[in-house]
DNA sequence: CTCATATTTCTATTTTTTTAGAAATATAAA
DNA sequence: TTTATATTTCTAAAAAAATAGAAATATGAG
């Protein structure tokens, strides 16, 4: 019987958060360049309102696969390399 | 601009299969012990329809993460390796 | 303090996904 | 052919996720 672990419900997080074509393509873009703020996400994605955007941040955060630092009115976000080495190392080629 | 192109759409078609409990757990039972058949499946996981266990093999298959083989009355599912590999060699280790 | 900008939270709606019973299909064995 | 087993497809209901407008919060600038 295979059980539901910490270990299993870390892996479905971030696949959950990775399985959504807006969020796939915010952490391929944090991959490529580093440090995005919100804004500098939603330009560079087509026709997201900000609290989508904010929404879908929130949850590649949650798993784990971002990281946020904020500074001043803007919070600039990263990919946690350890986190997407383990489950995606995909997004890092 | 990022793009919405083949490479995503397959990419979050794997990821949207394993961000899922049940589902990443027969990937993982699939991990370890190859060539099993629903009924196989089912009986390594709690309280799952025949119906609802088709339907998420069907998913797991139709986003390329497993194979399946007929013989018979059965259907014998393993794990795609090329695809693990690249999109979740997680689930290898 | 007031204003402007960045971002989040609240709320509600729409869309998608999950679930499983029942019926259907497939195959093999008796 | 009848029966049994394995699995799928159909259907509908319940649950979860995505979406965005409006209001709220936070911070810095003037």
């Amino acid at each position: 019987m295979v059980e539901d672990n910490e270990e299993v419900r870390q892996a479905v997080k971030v696949y959950k958060a990775l399985g959504e074509p807006t969020r796939i393509k915010i952490a391929m873009l944090l991959t490529e360049e580093t440090n995005l703020c919100c804004s500098d996400i939603s330009s560079k994605l087509e026709s997201v309102a900000g609290s989508t955007l904010s929404h879908h941040l929130k949850q590649l955060t949650e798993s784990g696969l971002l990281k946020m630092r904020k500074d001043g009115t803007y919070i600039f976000y990263s990919v946690n390399k350890d986190v997407a080495r383990k489950y995606a190392p995909y997004l890092l080629e």
